[in-house]
DNA sequence: GGTGAAAGCACCGAGTT
DNA sequence: AACTCGGTGCTTTCACC
């Protein structure tokens, strides 16, 4: 369970967080080691649960999802929060939820078409079981920080 | 620049979107059209700027990164928003930047390895130019909604 | 815009050091 | 734990439809 990565690990983490398909080849001759290494660490870390995946990272504007918000969630004293959650989850448009600390119980993060189609999920929200209230924050701009950024300082 | 993206290039990308390490020839044979299509389609999907890269879904906690919170910011009336963000994207605890509206002028989310780690961010945060104060909400838990369960219902 | 075949590579397991 | 090597299978291109 507790995996630690070494300097080998992290260079190829840093290759395929920006490229997953670059050639196992190619991150090998970067490194200088056989490319049978990289493969053997590649499969590794998928096995110790580092890397769970792989993704697009793809243009939700172009494919018509322009409106984001984040939706502060006020419970009642006696709500069962991961029945919420599930209730959430239902919900294709709920992306990430936290459950947190301060003014509000669970907070969320909804992609939507356009105003209409966010009232209508927010809508959605409000009338789950144990929901008093919600508050939405309308992002009128999203930007992401290069992922890498956070690997070189995770990765020193 | 308004590509149309069809049958063809949905079920792609629903593919892509959980593995894209998938490999064109299974895409093909599952869809019943030739591996150079599907190449031909992620070339064209990739110029479109749809498909805007390949990441890998790392998991943060098993690297250290066990914090996660929000932090809005509020700023002085003449504050030029672009070069706080700029200045944010400096520190790699920052993942993700909003401009929003309502009580905060600039929402971001921050990963970090503890609470100790966190404070420094958020001191950092502080103590950029132009924002008068910051309000934290710490994640107590997080968690994603598979990302193919929007793709499932963007691609209807 | 799609196909199918062919050449060039990549993957990945087995055996070795 | 990493290397080499070889069989298998993937990618990518191109002439043709």
């Amino acid at each position: 369970m507790n995996y630690v990565i070494d300097e080998v690990d992290k260079k190829i983490l840093m290759y395929l967080i920006d490229n997953t398909r670059m050639p196992f080849t190619e991150i090998a001759k970067k490194m200088n080691v056989s490319a049978g290494t990289i493969h053997v660490r590649v499969k590794k870390l998928e096995e110790a649960g580092i890397i769970k995946g792989t993704t697009l990272i793809t243009d939700y504007d172009k494919m018509g999802y322009q409106f984001v918000a984040y939706v502060g969630l006020l419970l009642t004293k006696t709500s069962k929060t991961q029945r919420v959650i599930d209730e959430l989850y239902k919900i294709p448009n709920v992306t990430v939820v936290h459950v947190v600390s301060g003014k509000y119980n669970i907070f969320c993060k909804i992609r939507a078409k356009d105003t209409g189609d966010a009232k209508e999920v927010i809508y959605r929200i409000d009338q789950i079981d144990d929901v008093l209230r919600t508050e939405s924050m309308i992002s009128l701009e999203e930007s992401f920080n290069d992922k890498n950024r956070l690997m070189h300082s995770i990765f020193q």
